[in-house]
Order: C-alpha cells, then structure tokens, then sequence
RNA sequence: GGUCUCAUGGCCGAGCGGUUAGGCACCGGUCUGCAAAACCGUCUACAGCGGUUCGAAUCCGCUUGAGACCUCCA
C-alpha cells in the first residue's frame, strides 16, 4: 500500500493545481473539514460536500493512511451579513422555533447524525463543536492580539489586515487584492469599529438580545465566525496538519481568514494542501437556502422535493454524485437520476455476477483493469473515471457470462474482490436491498409458480392475467432463462 | 461594478496536445409464446470566430452565454 499511497496526486487549491501527496508524516494523514451550522437541517448540497469528503476518507484509509479525520460543528451563530451587522442564525433559528439555541442544536445535530447513516458517510474521528472550545478561540485571539494582528475596540476585538499585510499575503489561497477588494465592495456601512474595511471579527460585544454570551479577557460577546476552525483543527490535528477541506464558497473568506489566523497567532499556514469540493447545482444555479431551490435529502428518499416525480434511493443519489468529480460543478436532474439508478443496478448486477464465473484462462488484462480503479482515484480522486473502468469490468463480466471472454478462478477472484472493496467500501454504496416484506415472498413464490405452470401449459390468457395483474399492484415480474423474479 | 471559473453528442458527465471515457435515452440484435427485464452492439460531440502547432475539445486572443465569489452559505 505504501508504493499506492506514494502515487496519490492531489489538486491543492491554495497552489492551483495537482500535487503529490506527501503527508508531514509518512503514512499518517491530518485532515480538517468544515461541517454545517446547525441552525437548519442541512440541504442536498451541503450533503454533496460531505459525500465528496467521505469518499477522499475512505480512499485515504483504503490506502493504509492513519487519518485523523476531524469535522466540525458550528453551534456558535454569529456571523456577519453584508451591511456589517452581526446576524445570530442561530439565535434567529431558536427565537423563530422557540426554542433556546442549543436545542436548536440539538435537534439538528440527531437528523445530521441520522443522515449520515443514511447516506453511508463514515463517521469523523471526531465531531467537536464551537461552543465547547471557546476558552481555546479566546486563547488565540490573545496570541494574535500579543503578535499585534489584531486590536480591540468596544469589547470587541478585530483582526488588523494592514498590519497582517505587511509580514504575510493575505490572499494567498482566494487571489484576492486587498487594494481592488476596497472598491468593489458592495458594502461600506456599518463598520465604523473597524479600523480598515477588509478586517474581520475575532470576537464580537455581546448584544443584549444575544442567547449564547461568554465572558471573555474583552467583556461578554461572542466569537467571530472564523475563529473556531482555527481553534478546533489546532487543538486535535496541530498547528500544522495535512488537508484543509471544505465547500468552495467557504474559500473566501472563510478560508483566507483561518490562513490569516494560523499565520497571526501560530507564523504558519494551517494545512499544506487545502481542498474544495463544488457545488450542486439545480437549474443551473447553486442549490442554497437564501436561492430558496434547496432540498433535503430526505425529501429526494421520499420524492417530495417536488422537483422529481418519484423517489431515489439514497444508494442511487451517493452513487449519481459519484460520477462526477469533486471540483466540479453537479447538476440534479430527474433524467440524469434516473440514468444513475439504472446504471447503479447494472453496476450492482455486475458484481453479483462475476461471483460465479466459470473459471477458464482469462482473456483480458484484469491486473492492468483493477490497476486502472487505482490509477483513477489516485489521481485527484476520480471518482467518475473510476466508475467508467467499473463499468468496463462489468462488460466483460457479462461477455464471460454469455462464453464471450474468459477468466481465470484467480483472476476471477481478485476482480470480485477488487469490485467489492472499490464500489462499496470506497465510493462508499452498498447493494441495493429488495427492502420487500418477508410475509409476501412465500405468496410471491405460489402465485409465480402457478403461472409458471399455466406457461407450461401454453394457457398465456392465465398467466398473461396474473402478470398484468401484479402489474397493477406495482409488482414487475420478469421472466429470465432459470425462472422469474419479480420486483 | 470587480475578481475568478466554466461552456462537451437528446440528458448527466470524464477529458489537461495525437488512442471511440462512462452511464442513461434512442436505434439494431440476442433471449422470449408475446411483452417486460437482462445482455451485446451502434450512435465519434466538444458555444462562435481567429491564431499557435505536423496535429487542438485540450494552448493563446476576441465574441457570445452561464455560474461562483466579493454578504451567511457545503
């Protein structure tokens, strides 16, 4: 495994372009991503990112990588909108819900957990939450504070962009130029605490209204919105970690402003190799809740999101996304689902088959085919290519079925195997259950016989009678050379 | 308004200078009492206009269109 994970090749977005994976210590991987904000059930495609972060988790760990993998939670609602007014989406959420903030919380944290399970992501090597590390986030703020990157005003502190420019590049992961940055912003109000438009807040004055308050070195407030990743990675992956992962619309200034942090307080960029995984599209348009063409995933498993006429497995939908890559942009249509759920079935079909092949000499190259599964994901983990070489087993598996091409009972063994641990151990999907209910498959079983028997008998009125009637009561039965299933 | 990204066959999507990616749909075939299902095969597209090159979907320029970020966002 270790000459595999020497191969892996990662698209780094603070340098713009594929790099080798080289981990600051051999075979032990540290990565961060950024988790939802619990003031809402997350949407599709907030799922889309954390379906992508998964399969990059599980391709590490197939490799032999020791991942600490940690994901946040934001509990902790203070953000700031575009007129420079903090917004407690949390808060709001509560008042809104009547509910207090935690529970609000709460509530969302069980349906994320819920989800997860549902959409087969492996759980974090740890999920911890910003309100559980505010004394952590109060320590940094100090330490930039004590570097000089950042002043206090109000009881609010601020970190100090000028100041940070002239000693690091602010800028370095987003390209942005501070000096145009100042006269394309929309928004220039409501920052008179500020010392220079471009600076942000590490903490912010608690406001009577606020329903989370923490006392601080500053006076009662609250943590800006940045400051908690930088905390949470620093404490459970170092100073200095791996990949940095997260949705691309957190790039800036998310992002920037946690290199901005680790530089301030610490001198270094957190992560060596930042990842940004790309949104899900509906119409074109990024799916998001202020666009308000948002749904949740478990809308899709029900069908009713109201945009499809049916419903979609949630093994379907991990496996729609998988054929498409992680940076690039994913569009949800009906069309495009139901192409996902007949390929995913033919994929499903595939390695059921190649479970009993007859053993022959092989012709075809199955090293060099389960090779190129490898060489696909460890370029940039490439999810789709992958799929496309999975498909390519598949047609020949199909072929040796109908004595077409042959194997050999190794090679047969490894391609199964090789099958298994690709499709449902690294993309992460799992066979589709015929989810049927036991007490109906001995009356399934009787009513196929009995129109087996009136085939035998060339009575096709009986047995075209039963079909169409099974039919009616969305029962498909399909006839196959050793007998008929249904479904 | 600024910065950036993208435009691939009916749909979704790979592709990073030279080989038909792949899935679905369509069409043809095998199988079948018929049908469905399943399987096999076919379908050679790269927004437009120029340029570089022996050779461009792939590099450069312009035009048109779409999107992201600049404000909470995965």
């Amino acid at each position: 495994m270790k000459a595999l994970q020497d191969q892996l090749v990662i698209y780094n977005s603070l340098k713009g372009q594929k790099e080798p994976f080289i981990p600051r210590t051999s075979g032990k991987v540290g990565m961060y991503v950024c988790g939802p904000t619990l003031y809402s059930e997350p949407h599709m495609g907030n799922m889309r990112t954390f379906i992508n972060f998964d399969l990059i988790y599980r391709y590490l760990l197939h490799l032999g990588f020791d991942v600490k993998y940690v994901r946040n939670i934001t509990d902790a609602g203070h953000i700031t909108n575009s007129a420079g007014q903090e917004v407690d989406s949390i808060g709001a959420a509560a008042k809104a819900e009547q509910l207090q903030s935690l529970e609000v919380v709460y509530k969302y944290a069980v349906k994320f957990q819920e989800l997860q399970r549902i959409y087969n992501l492996l759980p974090p090597s740890i999920e911890p939450t910003a309100t559980q590390h505010i004394q952590e986030q109060i320590e940094i703020i100090e330490q930039i504070i004590a570097n000089g990157y950042a002043y206090q005003v109000n009881g609010s502190v601020y970190f100090d962009t000028r100041r940070y420019m002239q000693d690091y590049h602010y800028g370095i992961l987003s390209g942005r130029k501070v000096d145009e940055l100042e006269n394309e912003t929309r928004n220039l109000n409501a920052q008179d605490e500020k010392r220079f438009f471009a600076d942000f807040a590490l903490w912010k004055k608690a406001n009577p209204a606020d329903m989370q308050i923490w006392r601080s070195p500053w006076g009662n407030g609250n943590p800006g919105w940045h400051i908690e990743c930088t905390a949470m990675s620093t404490k459970y992956l170092g100073k200095e970690f791996d990949i940095h992962g997260g949705g691309m619309d957190l790039k800036f200034p998310h992002h920037e402003d946690e290199i901005a942090q680790s530089c301030g307080s610490f001198g270094c960029n957190p992560a060596r190799y930042w990842m940004h995984a790309n949104m899900l599209n509906v119409n074109g348009q990024k799916m998001s809740k202020s666009f308000g063409n948002y749904f949740l995933p478990k809308q899709i498993l029900d069908g009713t999101t109201g945009l499809f006429d049916k419903a979609y497995s949630a093994n379907v939908v991990r496996f729609f996304m998988m054929q498409a890559h992680y940076r690039s942009n994913l569009d949800f249509t009906q069309e495009a689902l139901n192409a996902a759920e007949k390929g995913y079935s033919r994929l499903v079909e595939g390695i059921k088959t190649v479970q009993n092949l007859p053993a022959s000499t092989s012709s075809f190259d199955v090293d060099s085919l389960i090779g190129s599964f490898y060489g696909a994901m460890n370029d940039d983990f490439n999810a789709p290519i992958l799929v496309a070489q999975l498909f390519d087993a598949v047609r020949q598996i199909n072929l040796i079925k109908d004595g077409k091409a042959h194997i050999s009972a190794d090679d047969q063994k490894k391609l199964q195997e090789a099958m298994e641990v690709f499709v449902y151990d690294i993309l992460g999907l799992s066979p589709e259950s015929p989810n049927t209910e036991n007490r109906l498959t001995p009356v399934m079983d009787l009513v196929l016989e009995l129109r087996q028997q009136a085939r035998t008998n060339k009575d096709w009125t009986t047995s075209d009678q039963i079909r169409d009637g099974l039919a009616k009561a969305g029962i498909i039965v399909k006839d196959q050379k050793d007998g008929a299933t249904w479904s």
